[in-house]
DNA sequence: ACTTGACTTGGAGGGGACTCCAGGGAGTAT
DNA sequence: ATACTCCCTGGAGTCCCCTCCAAGTCAAGT
């Protein structure tokens, strides 16, 4: 697949999908002999997985190590869950905050519709 | 209250405060003589209502556009309910991809269990 | 052969949200 | 009265994450 393809498939421009690779969080991909990108599923996998965390609110930072870790082969399949646990309780925070927000914001809204009617569209 | 005290009950740098004031966030709060900021309850409650809508995320420009309203009047609750529930709606999204972040992290430490042995922290 | 169009790179530019700083003032302690 | 600490402002700097661009290459169509 084309790098075009691979964006319209998963919504991330042609020039993030390059920003990706080039930061290393998503490992190289391979190419034709001309030079241009040809995603495989493998690589594709890839770019699912980080636009997954990025719209999690992961850092780059932080999948950066993680693709680098797995690049780096087996040995690092513990640190790899520990980074994994790491994240996944940053997430849960954040969830949390939001949960809380948007507590407030029902009761703001509901504050909102007792004052002007109860018209909703 | 100083800024410096408000800083730290919300755990906000008071340059994040003057900064949450100068771009309209936050409402101009009360000064002494001296034109030194004096929080009040009102200037207590933005800030504790900005802290909570920033950590989840909402955007400074709408929250910019929730104060004006606000400072605007009365006449503005329609239109304040409206981006309110716009913002739910965002945050709920925001969620939604969360979770489902959340589910390939649970998933993936799971794996790494599995393959590393199960003793945990 | 030449145009067209999508791809390549490295590097610069941009937006959002702070964060820091210089230069100056005010209130308090010694 | 002098030092100290906290505060003020306006503006510049920083960090993160892209996003855009110039200059060049390659493959296909006419």
């Amino acid at each position: 697949m084309t790098i075009k393809e691979v964006s319209e498939k998963y919504g991330l421009t042609p020039d993030t999908l390059r920003y990706y690779e080039r930061v290393g969080i998503i490992p190289p991909v391979p190419r034709k002999k001309s030079g241009v990108r040809d995603y495989d599923e493998a690589a594709c996998g890839w770019v699912e997985l980080m636009k997954c965390m990025r719209s999690a609110g992961v850092r780059i930072e932080a999948l950066i190590e993680y693709s680098s870790l797995f690049q780096q082969g087996d040995g690092t399949a513990e640190a790899r869950k520990e980074l994994l646990i790491d994240q996944r309780r940053q997430l849960m925070e954040r969830m949390e905050d939001m949960r809380r927000s948007l507590d407030r914001l029902n009761r703001k809204i509901e504050h909102y519709e007792r004052l002007t009617g109860k018209a909703e569209s």
